[in-house]
DNA sequence: ATGAAAGTTCAAGTGAACTTGAGGTCAAGC
DNA sequence: GCTTGACCTCAAGTTCACTTGAACTTTCAT
């Protein structure tokens, strides 16, 4: 018999960490974060079940689109609890998300659209403009990572 | 005469703070990192020209789309140095950093548009997955903030 | 049987972008 | 003239997302 039997394939975390192309260390802090699980051997090393691949995906993703850590985990926890998440749960997953995402292209679109008008101008009309007045597009990110806006909202 | 003489409107830090809708503390950073730049009253006060309100805007801008404080740096730094900066000057800054949200557009339309018919899927073809291969877009971020992209790239 | 490779824990370090605090100075209004 | 508030410096602290290192164990190939 072949050396994979029915391929349980349960992934010890370096073989994860090559196929998610992460550090093994930042795995590490993914579960100790609660953002993936996974079981033990009985000598007490880590074995992922392939699903942790697509949660790693989201992951990866997530943090592309700035999305912190925090966020991700709460994404991540409306999946089934221990049944493996099905493709409808994922999908549901991606629709929420898809909302986020297209709000920050809006805000980076008007950004950039208001850019050359805008910042070369004087700015006039300073309650229209998006470099003098973030803070309304800003209020959605919420809670966010602190790198995609400061909580601190101009008065001007 | 007005309280005003001719406006020659030098702004404390504290001033600048409220009209730019951040911290005096982080403008002090800014100084320190050689982001903005003033002069000092006679008592050592910190003293900005009006100027300065657009290099915060756009600093501000910046950040919203990710950009680190060293790459505002350099984008300022091609601003002439002593004379106010024209404003064909804000405008050749704003076009270069328009190709940059361009590509940042780009790569969010993207995993948009491959979520849905990614994330649930099961991912038959990882060659063209936005999830699993996105060093490929990554690689234009260059060494830009980490939140961006981790810099471990997928070996799959 | 042995040595390398891969895994473990735990504590501490890193870098970005600030904030906070202590201790002190200066200017303006009453 | 005195208090209040805005400002100063400098050092240290904070959060996020990890990484690094030390000390140790387990597994695997030869």
């Amino acid at each position: 018999m072949a050396v994979s039997e029915v391929t349980k394939a349960w992934l010890p975390i370096g073989e994860l960490a090559k196929r998610a192309g992460m550090a093994a260390s930042a795995l590490r802090y993914y579960e100790e974060q609660g953002l993936i699980h996974g079981g033990r051997s009985a000598s007490g090393r880590r074995q992922y079940p392939r699903e942790v691949l697509r949660r790693l995906a989201f992951i990866r993703a997530g943090q592309q689109v700035g999305l912190s850590l925090d966020e991700l985990k709460q994404a991540l926890a409306s999946l089934p609890a221990q049944r493996t998440p099905t493709q409808a749960d994922w999908e549901r997953l991606a629709r929420g998300w898809q909302r986020l995402l297209n709000e920050r292209l809006a805000l980076m679109t008007r950004l950039r659209d208001q850019l050359g008008s805008c910042i070369g101008c004087g700015c006039l009309s300073l309650k229209r403009c998006a470099l003098y007045n973030p803070q309304d597009l800003a209020a959605e990110l919420g809670t966010g990572p602190r790198y995609w806006l400061g909580d601190t909202a101009p008065k001007v």
